[in-house]
DNA sequence: ATCAATTGTCAAGAAAAGTTCAAGAAGCAT
DNA sequence: ATGCTTCTTGAACTTTTCTTGACAATTGAT
């Protein structure tokens, strides 16, 4: 299930960075330089973000201010993004209930790092429905045709990310990050956490209905 | 297609661990330690390069002021690899449109999975037509009036290298070169890898509609 | 027409990449 | 601690891809 962002940035070549940046972990990011507009736009669907991003030095508006709209209006997970400077209110984000922060500069990695974590916090219960599965990222359960299995934390991150790019290659390196796997981690381990997967979905690597092997780049979902 | 690296780095050591590093994942790494060099050099063909590495403490030329030179010719990505104690100076990076960041010190691996986060960034051409022919050079599948077919690295390479020569006649010796092949690699290879080709895309040699043997020079495919 | 050079393809074996086994390490719950 | 699950990785095994000699077919030159 592709996660989107609402990213309310006013620096207009970070807003570019950060969306590039979110783009190539398969996130859908939606920009904004200007809060009011910002916030017009999330009112129309309050449930449309699974994240927002939160640069507080703004015009027109406080970032504070932004911020009580949004959670008085729907608990979106909020990261604050903001110049060192600002640091000092940090305390006072978290009144507001943000949930994590971040002082500028940063690097984009480490704010990729912060949304995993928040969606992982944050993606309760939540069961949803890609192609023949049934996903429940709470219990790391997924259902085939009235058949269910569970999967380890590792085969479901591996999972989520094939199907965030389903008919996309991925390599095995995207799996090792997506699966926050140590950056040494061997080829084989991918493999047989594929190999695992494979079995418990009941695909067949010779045959593939799901998950294929590209020879010499990776794997890929299809879709 | 290989990928070439411009490395700025005046620490000889630093700069000889990337580029052994750089050499085990494929891509061909021209490393400068003094910046001056390295411009003059990157200004022959500012194009050459598909990412740039840069340190910012370097002899002779402020980290930026290079920065800024290249992005001012030509916009290839660049790379802040810097000591953690410069990271302070991370926003002026971004607002000279850098792509990416690393603190010294970073893992090599490190390295090699942001410049292939920018290169897929960059390279977003992955899929594109050329004559009857869509191609995908992430998955390497090869699709034509609804058929599709998967091709090998090699295939690829040869079949890039045609498509983008073609109507003009191609050596054996640029199509060894073309796919990276050692240059003592004999003649029957290449036709052989042609001849699979030519099967996958359903071509006949006695009467192609694609590519044409060029008796005595090579081949050529039809435009 | 004859001949040497070049090209097409087969088939065999080498090399490379993928799959799985199995054993031990690491992590977790009781 | 103890037992259970999960993770990692080398090694064995499988599959795919690559290379090249062999030989037939084709081409161009004489």
């Amino acid at each position: 299930m592709t996660k989107h962002v609402l990213l309310i940035e006013d620096d207009l070549q970070m807003q570019q960075l950060i969306s590039d940046y979110l783009d190539d972990f398969g996130y859908v990011t939606r920009a904004f330089a200007n809060p009011k507009e910002a916030l017009e736009h999330f009112y129309d669907d309050p449930k449309a973000y699974d994240v927002i991003i939160l640069d507080l030095m703004l015009p027109q508006m406080d970032g504070f201010d932004v911020c009580k709209k949004i959670k008085a209006c729907h608990d979106t997970p909020i990261i604050i993004s903001s110049a060192r400077g600002d640091i000092g209110n940090k305390i006072h984000g978290y009144e507001l209930g943000v949930d994590d922060y971040l002082a500028k500069p940063y690097e984009p990695r480490e704010l990729v790092l912060r949304i995993e974590a928040i969606l992982r916090r944050a993606g309760r219960t939540e069961s949803f429905q890609v192609g023949d599965f049934t996903l429940d990222t709470a219990t790391r359960e997924v259902t085939i045709e009235e058949y269910t299995v569970s999967l380890t934390k590792i085969e479901m991150d591996i999972f989520l990310h094939l199907l965030q790019n389903r008919s996309h290659a991925v390599s095995r390196e995207q799996l090792i990050q997506a699966a926050s796997l140590p950056l040494d981690t061997k080829n084989r381990t991918i493999d047989m956490h594929i190999s695992n997967l494979r079995h418990k979905i009941g695909d067949d690597p010779k045959n593939p209905k799901y998950i294929r092997s590209l020879w010499g780049i990776g794997y890929k979902f299809i879709g």
